[in-house]
DNA sequence: TTTAATCTATCCTATTATGGTCTTGTTAGG
DNA sequence: CCTAACAAGACCATAATAGGATAGATTAAA
């Protein structure tokens, strides 16, 4: 669907369900598939970036796993995002210049600069222990 | 790129150049596509459900051409949006319950819903006037 | 030192979204 | 009636998304 896909909805999922196990040592892959109904073999490939982008520690073996490598109140939303949908911008023309020509008169450039602004907002706002939290609070600003 | 493609940012650019011409009559859409750098027949898509949402009217035949049914500051961004890209949603699961098994009670629910607000809210406070005008203010709120 | 659990990497495939072209109408002025 | 314009549809190429399968590397533990 285009920003938000399921990379990061289920990476969300995948990252909560870190979160609500930290303290059993690493997690595996498996069961986190299995309690949050997203295959697995989908799910390895959105756990690479995110251990490459140091959000979450692998430990290889019997008995290995997953475990985050930050408090959960200390990981931003936004930065779960960036990493697994491999971009932090709705729109290219707004994060780099060069890629429209018109961009140094565009009068739509503010627009939707105004709205990147209100996504990263928001997105920054919020963390993976907001989520993780048992009652989570109203977002809805 | 996902949400706001191209779709949206052409619009946006169609419309602007309606407004900017409002007195000239109907605007035949090739002088747009000219002005506005963007591929006729492509923009000839776009402007089907613009027209089927009452945000522009047709006037067929010689001298024919678009032009907007209402005053440019009283189109909002958001309708145009969610006209051209045929929803008004970063995410399926937050508009259609029934889309996601888990959301009765999904903890990421609550977060993703507060990212469409504030995606809405943004996109319901800019109209059309707003691009238009000659100095765009700062909407980077 | 095996063995079994587990991560890692690569290749494959189906579906959908995106951006775009082309053709054949239909309508209204001049 | 001719021509400039819209109208509507079929069609197409490319890339992203979602997922599957398989083989291999690593390591804790029996």
């Amino acid at each position: 669907m285009g920003f938000i896909s399921t990379r990061s909805r289920y990476g969300l999922r995948f990252l909560i369900d870190l979160a609500q196990r930290g303290a059993e040592g690493p997690i595996d892959l498996g069961s986190v598939a299995e309690r949050q109904d997203i295959p697995e073999t989908y799910l390895a490939k959105l756990v690479v970036p995110l251990r490459n982008a140091g959000i979450i520690r692998s430990a290889r073996g019997a008995k290995g796993g997953y475990e985050l490598t930050r408090a959960p109140g200390e990981i931003v939303l936004r930065d779960v995002v960036e990493v697994l949908e491999g971009r932090s911008s709705l729109l290219e023309c707004t994060e780099r210049p060069e890629f429209c020509a018109r961009s140094a008169n565009c009068p739509t450039l503010p627009i939707w600069t105004g709205l990147e602004k209100a996504v990263n907002d928001y997105l920054t706002s919020v963390t993976v222990g907001d989520a993780a939290a048992p009652r989570s609070p109203d977002y809805s600003i």
